[in-house]
DNA sequence: CCCATTTAGTTCCATATGGAACTTGACGGT
DNA sequence: ACCGTCAAGTTCCATATGGAACTAAATGGG
């Protein structure tokens, strides 16, 4: 566990390839990449943020979408008849901050929305033709994207690495949601 | 490459942990972790924001720094002698919200800051005690959480992941910064 | 069957956020 | 040395954000 302190990576003939990064990188973001005893965290928001910030600007640019309004229509579209609940517990956004997306993308009809039956509180989403458009559109784009990032890896090392995190998914429901200090929870 | 578009993943033994975790997740969170095109930015915004959260509460609750605040102060803490511009562009935070970040945190003499020799635009960051203080307690908080995280894997997945994280953190700078319509780059 | 409690979604409002303009200093060409 | 351009950090201000209170409906004892 101590060698993990570190971020402990193969020392071998990638050392190159790293030496070039090195230099397109701030020195700070090296050393909180390679020299962090929280590695894992800075990593996964720097590989997400590499993601995400080219993706939410290009749709704010050209559909005028803010990143909880695409979120909104993202989820609605992957999945129809969901809830706004469902929306933010599976976004970690706010409900309010998701309320008022959605009432943005009702406003400028690329969502619907009926009453559910079953619970009268609660609202269906589905997608308007407008809406699965701006999802058609964007989701090669996205795709395309993630594409490019994980094209430095083979085919082997891509499955690997969806299922190692796969791996970590699955047990996510053990991990503790708050933080104690050492020897609390007990 | 097709295959890849659903997640792919070893339907194997894992199936009776993955039942339980299909039952503790918004069936939204479900569609997006397993049969959602854009599996790796969701799953990497997924784990950080496992990570993320419960950190960001802490430190909040504890110490009343906020994010940016916390971000500009970690970041001293690793590697001092950094100027503003350094966490700008390692954290991804516009340069006015860290401009304010730090003003507080040298108010509450958690940082201090000199005037850099080499230009006198630039001021360079150090952690007052106070400031080292608040860094010494809280990293191993965070130690812990990422060591909790990752004890699904053993110590060779571990490895893995974080090997190939490197080679895609690595391999970043030949990634596009901005989404084009196919084709365009050309 | 009623009342206390929880939940979906909305509204209110104080505050955080981030784009753009600004200040001051660096840098490069002539 | 001078001037145009760029870069570090700050300030301004319109807007987004999110906690908390709210409405209305569901749930679940007793």
């Amino acid at each position: 566990m101590s060698e993990m302190a570190r971020a402990p990576t193969s020392l071998s003939k990638l050392d190159r390839d790293r030496e070039a990064a090195l230099r397109e990188l701030d020195p700070l973001t090296v050393t909180k990449l390679w020299d962090n005893p929280c590695w894992l965290s800075f990593r996964l928001n720097f590989i997400a943020f590499r993601f995400n910030d080219p993706v939410y600007r290009w749709i704010e640019t050209r559909y005028g979408l803010v990143r909880p309004e695409f979120v909104a229509l993202y989820a609605v579209g992957l999945k129809g008849g969901v809830a706004a609940k469902n929306i933010v517990s599976s976004s970690g956004l706010p409900k309010n901050t998701l309320s008022r997306a959605i009432q943005k993308l009702l406003q400028r009809r690329l969502l619907k929305r009926e009453t559910d039956p079953d619970d009268l509180r609660s609202y269906v989403l589905a997608l308007t033709p407008a809406g699965r458009a701006i999802f058609d559109e964007t989701m090669p784009m996205m795709v395309g994207q993630q594409t490019a990032m994980l094209s430095v890896l083979t085919e082997a090392e891509q499955k690997q690495l969806c299922e190692l995190m796969d791996k970590m998914v699955i047990a996510s429901p053990t991990w503790p949601a708050d933080l104690e200090p050492e020897g609390t929870s007990k």
